[in-house]
DNA sequence: ATGAAAGCGCTAACAT
DNA sequence: ATGTTAGCGCTTTCAT
């Protein structure tokens, strides 16, 4: 016959008791274990590993005002970009023993906002924004609970937010550069939602930085589903653009599908070239030239930025990391 | 002048005091509105809103014992498969008012063990896993802690947790017959490692009960990268499969991008089909054929299942989803 | 170095 | 219908 196990969850009196101190101390050696003697400490150890003592966080977080937790807020986790961001996000901010709840907003402010009060609601310690365009009641919160929050994805110094992120405005003109310095002057721009989406916005206007070539635009959103459409719309064109730039993988690589089914040859009919360096960038054939983006380099600074405010104050300087042209298969010299 | 904006946090005995009743009053319009009368309610409501007041997380799940989140523990986040299953369950579980809390595996028995742990440890009040084959500690601490656990992506109605998802071992069978109603007698398998994992193990033996083909397996990873190098296998053969099966959709796509890669006519040359039907599927070029998986049906059907043991202590019956062949573009009667 | 005790913000008996 | 009050499990003075 097994000895009865304890239904319940133990408690710190049931340790203290065990270990024949007081509870005082058994918190102390939880939470300032150098300030109590070895020998009891030991003690007190031996106590909560036989009880299998658990500290509650809800108890925890009542008396020290403290949850451990962080909020990020993210467009979707259906692009690969978010998920590298959120594992590396995560894992960094282990080291610091903070957990991380997400949250996804769609794209939209308001959404963006309201779930930003639920993280709040339930104790976040910090947030974790993606891009710099929120709805003015999230600035207020922010203002209100003076909670720490830092904007990703995007550097912008003047920004009230400290932002760690890269100057989307060079990534798309590098990306240009790279066309135009190949021989391209006639280049279709195929690109997402500006008006929600600073990212777009910005690189977009990298791409009006550089005026030595003619320039179209495709509007669509963000999908392979859009950049098929693009695609369609771009060939149908009397005569057609010498290269596109796709301001996402995800979209380039939906086109340069489209591309494919109509037996337009990449890059032999047409340069084609993304943005971000997603997975499937250096898989696809032919390999998608792009602007390759440290996503998890960023995801780590962030969980560095962002526990060094929630735990020592430290409020984090802007931090900027550079892209790289990756100079794969799908573009060539104009011929 | 603007006036002063208290700094703190208000509670309910601020609350309380400014209503004009006890703190039993304001916690009541809280919990249960229809006990009070709509008189003092209005009152307590209205100094909610003044004081701008949020009831403490903590607090609540100190004194109920609730915490109103529940746990999932996906392998990864990189996989679209996970994270379209993930906002099924996160956007369902809302509509109950309980929040989500993801942790990711890698695919590590021991790592989702720990993190179920963790999640335990901060008062998760339910866990949903991926798959059926978990560390024995993960079921030590389900039996210990009694908390309502739900399988999912696979179903398994004589699995001692109850089960959402789909016969895997009939989706790949599908896929099977399927090509040999093509007349593929000579089929290449490629899939992923499979000792640590469920899906991909009962895949296998859903090939294995179609005994009408010879088939040659190749044991890769689960990525893009994987599925590249399996097809440069294939295509080494003195004689070559007729047809590939690839038991995931994302090393399907790596097949089919090296196959384009060495000039290889996708289903001209040879039959190529995938499963899970991830968006890519059916953009690429050839779209490819697949099993379709209703991921974001099981998504909402696990929110509706962990959401009813956790509120109401109503243990959830196994339900199975069917798998439905998606017939495109990449598969030929063989020649 | 350790303990006693107050109290964090709330819920849940219980009383009125 | 509303109020009083005892905790929940922990951290944190303040003593010793």
């Amino acid at each position: 016959m097994k000895p009865e196990r304890p239904r319940k969850r133990s408690n710190l009196r049931d340790v203290a008791k065990a270990a024949g101190v007081s509870v005082a101390t058994v918190s102390r050696v939880l939470n300032a274990p150098q300030t109590v003697t070895p020998k009891t400490r030991e003690k007190v150890e031996a106590a909560i590993r036989e009880l299998r003592f658990v500290p509650s966080a809800a108890a925890r977080a009542i008396n020290s005002g403290r949850t451990r937790f962080v909020g990020a807020l993210v467009p979707t986790l259906d692009n690969a970009i978010f998920a590298k961001f959120l594992a590396a996000l995560e894992q960094k901010l282990g080291q610091s023993n903070l957990s991380l709840v997400v949250a996804t907003t769609g794209n939209d402010p308001k959404i963006e906002a309201e779930k930003a009060q639920g993280l709040m609601n339930i104790g976040a310690e910090g947030l974790v924004l993606s891009g710099i365009h929120h709805d003015p009641t999230l600035y207020e919160l922010i203002e209100r609970t003076q909670v720490p929050a830092i904007a990703t994805s995007y550097y912008a110094p003047q920004y009230d937010l400290p932002t760690i992120g890269y100057d989307n405005v060079l990534t798309s003109e590098t990306a240009m550069k790279y066309l135009v310095g190949l021989g391209h002057t006639d280049i279709a721009v195929v690109h997402g939602q500006s008006d929600t989406n600073d990212r777009t916005r910005a690189r977009l206007a990298g791409v009006a930085n550089v005026t030595n070539a003619k320039v179209r635009y495709y509007n669509n959103g963000l999908s392979l589903m859009d950049g098929r459409v693009a695609a369609r719309e771009i060939i149908k064109a009397d005569v057609r653009p010498t290269a596109i730039l796709c301001l996402s993988d995800v979209i380039a690589m939906g086109v340069l599908f489209e591309l494919q089914r109509h037996g337009i040859s990449v890059p032999d009919d047409i340069s084609l070239m993304g943005m971000d360096d997603l997975p499937g960038a250096s898989n696809v054939y032919p390999a998608l030239t792009t602007v390759h983006l440290p996503v998890s380099r960023m995801g780590e600074a962030a969980a560095v930025a962002i526990a060094g405010w929630v735990e020592d104050r430290e409020v984090p300087e802007h931090r900027l990391f550079e892209p790289t042209l990756m100079e794969r298969e799908s573009t060539a010299r104009r011929s």
